[in-house]
DNA sequence: GTTTTGGCAATGTAGCCATC
DNA sequence: GATGGCTACATTGCCAAAAC
């Protein structure tokens, strides 16, 4: 990217050569001189590799609306534009209205009033003073429009541009007119950065490019057959200036520029492309579909609720939000395990990074970071403790260090307000012969998007009828979509879905209804994701079996044993047979896959009482006490039921448990004996198929379990 | 050393209320 | 109407002291 980009494309559109001007050219006193920042000039160094042969250029979007000598069309074979390039062509800008119609004269020192060859110096004189002439004549028309206009308080009309006698002819010439202004001598190749930024600078306080974009688009909108307000330019009243403090009413300018590379041939790779928003830059592109198989990559998606940057202002919908992360990232612990194992060596590279990926709002991200999350975003330093990484909207096109991630959560979507929207599709289709209508605003004042039920069918077959806003203007439904679905996919693109394969899956989480061109494999609710209150406790990591232990525990939780008695029950409720199995099976065995039973005494109370800690890699005895003292700080006398075993490990041991169990079990019930529960086969296979030699010889009712005590 | 008993922690259900 | 949060109330069951 050039050093010096933005100077560059006020110099192109200003019609100056831009390499002549910033580059490599002369001084007024005619001394060969460069640019200060040649010798690391990106641009410069892939020239001379250039010159050397067939070779490869490689610049950023922002080029495209430059015309500089290297990117010269007659110089290439070939444009490849990589992904969604149009919204860097969409401009804002703005100026005081009273600027506009205040007088003003051509810039005698610019080149265009230097001597022609065959001039005389009187001729030359006269050519100025017949444009200063016929710049005011041009510049009453429009002024009579627009103050006729003001005064009524509504926007200016082209009708009222004809009918002040302004033709497209006249605006061309006023825009060359402001060009004038910005002086010749002003800018050379030997000027240091800030010095040409400060030559920029005068020409932008003296508003000439501004001033000459004025003209360029009211030229170009009154070329069309339209007759209502311009879709380029809008009247602001009483707008806070901030660097006065004054009120002013300025001229606000919403504009699109112009695709260069139109006779070369040119490769768009987009997967979100929009023909229309193309052909507007490109008219006589083509269209090709290359279709892309997914394995390895399961899409579920939420219908039941939107994920608006309203809803993810409250804390409790970010704290469901991290739920659901910190829920799947517990699902695929094993696997995020396993991966990094294999990676041992290569921990540190980002791209081979197995943790899931969240792509949110960046008031999201930011929210997390304020609370003190431990947080890895992207840009930043890594957080090895950090569940997952973040990254938000707008920030992750073409971004590639999530190649390998276990997982994407896409959180919510980014929908820009109707003004905004129909301010870009005036910008973008401002020379085109239909208006963007506008929508009106609603009873409370509020414009607001309309919202239709769309129907979405899930790969499994199943459907969902969703309410989603749109714009009633097909272009700017289009740029909607654009910029709010194309944002979601390029989000789930990040997990490179079309290179996995069914030993390198990738699990996506849509945690908005909004429907995408990804269909998804299935869908789920929202209630079905967050992880409900006892859920919570697990993934915090110690679950203890005593309602007022959990409240004391959780105390963010619940308010009170009974809430936790009240909210068990109606869990129990829904799944009533599978609790008694588990918390049976909790107590029966001494370990379960990644956690451990645990003893510990309260002060005020002697008994005994159990929870289940998860295990962590590298817990003691005494870290594992520890936690438990942590969530309960009155505990004391913590014992682990059972040896501890590393807790990858310990699906082995459960398994073992697990077998022994149902051969004591039918080993009573041989004798004639009853148990009115068993261990539930889904857990036994769970663990796949294991041979196993013989069962353990200890008797799994052990009255004495081997304790070990961690003290 | 064994059995009984009182106290109370823990549990499940019913029902009310607020919110979505 | 479904869901989630709470309290009241009756019942269950455990622990440890008391009684045998």
């Amino acid at each position: 990217m050039c050093r010096k980009a933005e100077i560059a494309e006020k110099v192109s559109v200003a019609g100056y050569n831009v390499t002549e001007t910033l580059c490599v050219g002369k001084d007024p006193d005619g001394n060969a001189v460069e640019c200060e920042f040649k010798g690391s000039c990106p641009y410069f160094r892939q020239l001379s590799e250039r010159r050397e042969g067939p070779g490869l250029l490689i610049g950023a979007h922002a080029y495209l609306p430059i015309r500089m000598e290297m990117l010269a069309e007659k110089r290439l074979d070939l444009v490849v534009i990589d992904e969604t390039w149009w919204q860097s062509m969409v401009r804002h800008t703005s100026s005081p209205i009273d600027r506009f119609t205040a007088k003003r004269q051509p810039g005698w020192n610019s080149r265009q009033y230097g001597p022609r060859k065959g001039e005389s110096a009187q001729a030359n004189q006269h050519r100025f003073l017949d444009d200063a002439d016929e710049f005011d004549r041009v510049q009453l028309k429009a002024t009579t429009a627009i103050r006729a206009a003001y005064d009524a308080r509504r926007n200016v009309t082209l009708a009222d541009f004809r009918a002040a006698g302004l033709t497209t002819g006249d605006c061309g010439f006023a825009a060359g007119v402001e060009y004038s202004r910005l002086g010749r001598a002003e800018l050379h190749p030997g000027q240091d950065h800030a010095t040409q930024h400060e030559a920029v600078q005068r020409a932008v306080d003296r508003e000439a490019f501004t001033l000459a974009r004025t003209w360029r688009c009211i030229g170009a909108e009154l070329a069309t057959q339209r007759t209502g307000p311009l879709m380029s330019l809008r009247f602001e009243y009483d707008r806070l200036n901030r660097k006065t403090g004054t009120l002013e009413n300025l001229l606000r300018l919403d504009y699109s520029v112009e695709g260069l590379f139109q006779t070369v041939p040119l490769l768009m790779i987009d997967a979100d492309a929009d023909p229309m928003l193309i052909e507007r830059f490109y008219p006589n592109a083509t269209f090709n579909q290359v279709a892309a198989r997914w394995t390895g990559t399961r899409v579920r998606q939420v219908t039941d609720r939107t994920g608006s940057k309203l809803a993810f202002k409250e804390k409790s919908n970010r704290d469901r939000v991290r739920g659901i992360a910190l829920d799947l990232v517990d699902q695929l612990a094993p696997h995020i395990e396993a991966i990094r194992r294999r990676n041992r060596l290569k921990e540190r590279s980002a791209t081979l990074d197995p943790r899931p990926l969240v792509v949110c709002q960046m008031q999201v991200e930011d929210a997390w970071k304020e609370e003190g999350h431990a947080i890895e975003y992207d840009g930043g330093p890594r957080v090895p403790d950090a569940p997952f990484r973040v990254a938000h909207f707008g920030n992750v096109r073409g971004k590639d260090d999530w190649r390998h991630t276990t997982a994407a959560i896409i959180v919510g979507r980014n929908e820009p307000s109707a003004p905004e929207l129909e301010r870009v599709t005036r910008a973008l289709f401002y020379k085109s012969e239909e208006e963007v209508p506008e929508i009106e605003a609603n009873d409370r004042g509020r414009i607001v998007l309309p919202k239709r039920a769309v129907t979405m069918t899930a790969k499994d077959g199943s459907k969902a009828t969703v309410q989603v806003s749109y714009h009633p203007d097909e272009r700017a439904d289009r740029v909607l979509r654009q910029i709010r679905e194309a944002e979601i996919s390029q989000a789930i693109a990040r997990v490179r879905p079309v290179h996995r394969t069914e030993d390198d899956p990738c699990e996506v989480l849509i945690l908005t209804n909004v429907p995408g061109r990804i269909q998804p494999d299935t869908f789920a609710t929202w209630a079905q994701l967050v992880p409900d209150r006892f859920r919570t406790m697990e993934l915090a990591g110690f679950v203890p079996d005593l309602a007022p232990d959990c409240a004391d525990a959780y105390p963010t939780l619940f308010d009170s044993p009974a809430a936790v008695r009240q909210a068990a029950s109606r869990r129990n409720a829904a799944a009533k047979c599978d609790a008694s199995y588990e918390s049976s099976f909790y107590r029966g065995c001494h370990t379960f896959e990644g956690s451990i039973r645990v003893e510990y005494r309260r002060e005020g109370n002697r008994r005994g009482r159990q929870g289940t800690v998860a295990l962590r890699p590298g817990d003691t005895p005494e870290t594992v006490a520890q936690r438990v003292r942590e969530a309960l700080p009155d505990a004391y006398a913590v014992v682990l039921l059972g040896a501890l075993p590393d807790p990858l490990e310990a699906a082995q041991v459960a398994l073992d448990a697990a077998i022994e169990l149902d051969a004591y079990i039918e080993e009573v019930e041989a004798e004639g004996g009853v148990i009115w529960w068993r261990v539930p086969a889904a857990t036994v296979s769970l663990h796949g198929e294991r041979n196993v030699v013989r069962p353990v010889a200890r008797p799994l009712l052990d009255p004495d379990p081997g304790r070990v005590s961690a003290f």
